[in-house]
DNA sequence: GCAAATTAATGATTTATTCAAG
DNA sequence: CTTGAATAAATCATTAATTTGC
């Protein structure tokens, strides 16, 4: 693909527009440069400070945010391996995905009842070829997780108001 | 030995016991009730606002997050369906549900590219049979959707570090 | 009667499928 | 057609019920 496609380069602030607003995200080159370089090395699900740090330094390059990050890795993932074989391509049937990394590594502490320990006894293995970020934050994981998902839904519509014999709003309002 | 069901019934409160830590959400009885309610009231994928509406309204009954409530309609309505089939108990097979609800309800809003109006032109029926909430805030979703299902994640460890042929830390360190 | 072991529920993650904008 | 975005399905992991032996 070529680069100066969708890319803004210096000067203009084309892309992501800076001036619209609903529209999905359009990821620059830098952006998506940056991006696949990641995943080739091997980030498949980075964590939050993770996708934080990356939408705040991809940022430079134009309007992003955590959730396209977040997003991008998802599908990208995805895409992978159905990129292959689905390639919508009738002649096009080497799909040769021997790589089936699934690593399931459930070795996580026991946390049986005692506290919350957590020790992440992971394989202790020298995994620091490339070192992405520090990684600070990875104490108190209680208040942090409260954002979760649902952030990520617009949705302003609400199925509830079905059935009349409840009247549950007076616990509510 | 099993009058007592699960719930604490009047008199006890259990559940979500305010000594333990880490752990995973125990629900009281109460949240339990009024979610079941929330959900048989029609309301199958609250929208943001609600589940934050929601999870500050069941704090009330005891320690309660908005990713517990996420989590809990998920499953839930996920649920609903397999509990019919595979039932594995002895003799128990009473189990009639007969609602098939699927109501897909795809007519958002167009949002085509002017601003984030974003109006909601559902069906404009008479759906305050039962209302919720007001829902309040819908408005700038911008910035507000970031944190996201990655905060979730209290992912210490990376998978990052695989390949060392790239050296993109530079680019963020 | 209680406690360890087993089973069943269900909360929490991850993966796959689908939808629609560009 | 590409791909970001959203939802549903499948899966994993932990807690509560239940069972069993003492």
């Amino acid at each position: 693909m070529g680069e100066g496609e969708r890319a803004a380069e210096s000067g203009g602030f084309s892309a992501t527009r800076a001036g619209a607003k609903c529209g999905r995200w359009n990821p620059t080159a830098e952006q998506v440069k940056v991006l696949t370089d990641l995943f080739r090395s091997g980030l498949r699900t980075p964590s939050t400070d993770q996708i934080q740090m990356i939408s705040a330094h991809l940022s430079a390059f134009g309007k992003i945010e955590s959730k396209n990050v977040f997003y991008w890795f998802q599908n990208h993932k995805a895409r992978e391996r159905h990129h292959k074989k689905r390639r919508r391509g009738p002649r096009d049937e080497e799909d040769d995905d021997g790589d089936h990394q699934k690593a399931r590594s459930r070795c996580l502490a026991s946390c049986t009842k005692g506290k919350q320990d957590l020790f992440w006894q992971r394989q202790e293995r020298e995994t620091e070829t490339l070192e992405l970020f520090p990684l600070k934050s990875c104490s108190s994981d209680e208040e942090k997780v409260m954002s979760m998902r649902s952030e990520l839904w617009g949705r302003p519509f609400l199925d509830a108001a079905r059935d009349p014999p409840l009247d549950l709003r007076l616990s509510f309002i």
